[in-house]
DNA sequence: CTGTTAGCGCATTCAA
DNA sequence: TTGAATGCGCTAACAG
């Protein structure tokens, strides 16, 4: 019996010598000038004195909705996604929502059916950073998308990661450079696509400006090899613009591998600014942005699109952090 | 209206041409010689042909149960408890049961009440590494705590710290070390108490050997600091333990600060072995911790514990992973 | 202004 | 071996 017997509103009822249905109406809200204001202030002192907590399964069952949302992320394991999670989270709660966070496709195994555990009793998806093919088996649910395609059919809430790449860019050369590689990651995902042409276009406007590119998947190891295709081939980059924060750290890495001192000898940026972003030597220059904000403006969103309204798709702004890894390059 | 109109268990009755209770039997796998072989496929097939899923809503309401159990960690946006929930959820899901997220203190805001928004509806509490006192609110929830004192009144899954740091101390050790730092936590937890009484333990049974101490918050900035005041002091350490990877990448940052390589001029060490250990130059000798598993395991302890039954209080063992942080000490 | 009533979908007695 | 009836706690339509 895991459930202590709590009160229920027939106690709250009795206590305040009213009605059920009163006191469903006062906690409700929707008292105005329908019950008189002495006897909905004495239901809601009953309802302090007691303790008094809605049971969300009958007002679920009642309503046929449950006051939950479904996050779903690539995956948990990055702490990128849980600062989304965490905006997203603190919006819910002011509105009285729960939020379920699905890994995907981290979980992806059984398929006994889609989403055994979680697909039952969900109002609405938030959806960060995947393809919007993921949510076939969803038809029907309302879906917000987070750092996805704006031009999709659903609505979204982005980053303006072009801005940021052509921010990156523009310090870059301002600094002088000229010969840019760009370890891009390997991911066919709108948030990679735009950074990389935003990127390619910004390092070709430059006067004299030359763009390199290698692929590679979203880890230390494979983004260090990629830059090292970069150093040793005919573009002889002074500067490795990478995706993301965690490829800069392969990017370091190949760095030494060939001597080169960052950021004398070889400039860096990275992508996110995460906390590794300052843990690594030196501290990396990237662009930052903000997880918190996009799971809050998504849930946002999504509120408004479960209340009937059609949320209008935003861009928040990304914020370039100039630190130790980058500067003129070398003579 | 967001939930489709989905079938519900009279639906499946009419289609199996049975009546709802012996659907409700059937379905919930208690119809061991109460109804006939030939009915019960019948309803199978009938429910399998309709895609019905039972309503939880109505089952929590009828039931008293939830089928959820709240994950609370100190934060989201560390990707150890990333780690946590996904070997929870793993093993949840296996069962039929969600797990709400419930980031603590961060979300220790209004407090209109505690826990207004996940502290309804919940069967059980997994808490990982928190002090006991937060669970006050929940008197009567059944409660496994990972990674904490299991002297405690409440079932525990940990890991074996202790050992952990021991093996850090023997490695060292057989290195030639002799005079140790310990960069510690300023966190007073289970956890840390427990690797700072291990380390100095086993650092002073070394022949000749002499242990020191600085605390720092758990941020590289704090421990860089703390690793400046160890070095810069009487003990003269050629080794540094971490109580922590991030912590670690604190002591390289002290390390460069005083012109000492690493791990030439000085040895580091870290705890967890997270992305990070690999991302830093020279890459972490560290001791692994199954996070994973520590959610699973617990998780599964729960799952015990609210069939009425005790777990057994269960220790995970760490590993020591050697890598390019430690070396013998300089001549 | 307030109370009575019905029913959300399910698991479970009890009667047949 | 099966079906009819009941109620979990809540909200909302309808009466008074």
């Amino acid at each position: 019996m895991p459930a202590a017997n709590r009160p229920t509103s027939r106690d709250v009822a009795q206590e305040a010598g009213v009605s059920q249905s009163t006191v469903s109406l006062v906690l409700g809200g929707k008292w105005a000038g329908r019950i008189s204001p002495g006897t909905a202030a004495a239901v809601q002192e009953a309802a302090g004195r007691l303790g008094y907590r809605p049971n969300q399964a009958a007002r679920n069952l009642r309503l046929g909705t449950t006051r939950t949302v479904l996050l779903m992320v690539p995956t948990l394991t990055a702490p990128f996604f849980g600062a989304v999670y965490a905006g997203a989270a603190r919006v819910a709660a002011e509105h009285g929502f729960g939020i379920v966070v699905y890994p995907w496709p981290e979980n992806a195994g059984p398929a006994d059916s889609p989403f055994a555990a979680p697909g039952e009793a969900i109002d609405g998806i938030l959806a960060s950073s995947m393809p919007v093919q993921v949510l076939a088996p969803f038809q029907g649910t309302p879906v917000v998308m987070l750092d996805s395609d704006p031009a999709g059919p659903v609505p979204t809430v982005d980053f303006a990661v072009a801005d940021g790449m052509r921010a990156v860019a523009a310090h870059l050369g301002a600094l002088g450079h000229r010969r840019i590689g760009h370890v891009a990651a390997a991911i066919g995902q709108w948030t990679f696509r735009e950074r990389g042409e935003a990127l390619a276009a910004a390092v070709r406007a430059l006067p004299g400006g030359a763009y390199g590119r290698q692929e590679a998947a979203l880890d230390v190891g494979a983004a260090k090899d990629a830059a090292l295709r970069l150093l040793d081939g005919p573009l002889r980059p002074t500067a490795l613009v990478c995706d993301d924060d965690l490829m800069a750290a392969g990017a370091y890495k190949a760095a030494r591998a060939r001597g080169l001192p960052v950021p004398g000898g070889l400039s860096v940026t990275g992508f996110d600014d995460l906390q590794l972003a300052t843990a690594l030597e030196p501290e990396l220059t990237t662009v930052r942005l903000p997880a918190a904000d996009l799971g809050a403006h998504g849930m946002a969103a999504l509120l408004e699109l479960l209340e009937g309204r059609r949320p209008v798709p935003r861009s928040l702004p990304g914020e370039l952090v100039v630190r130790g890894s980058t500067a003129e390059p070398p003579a």
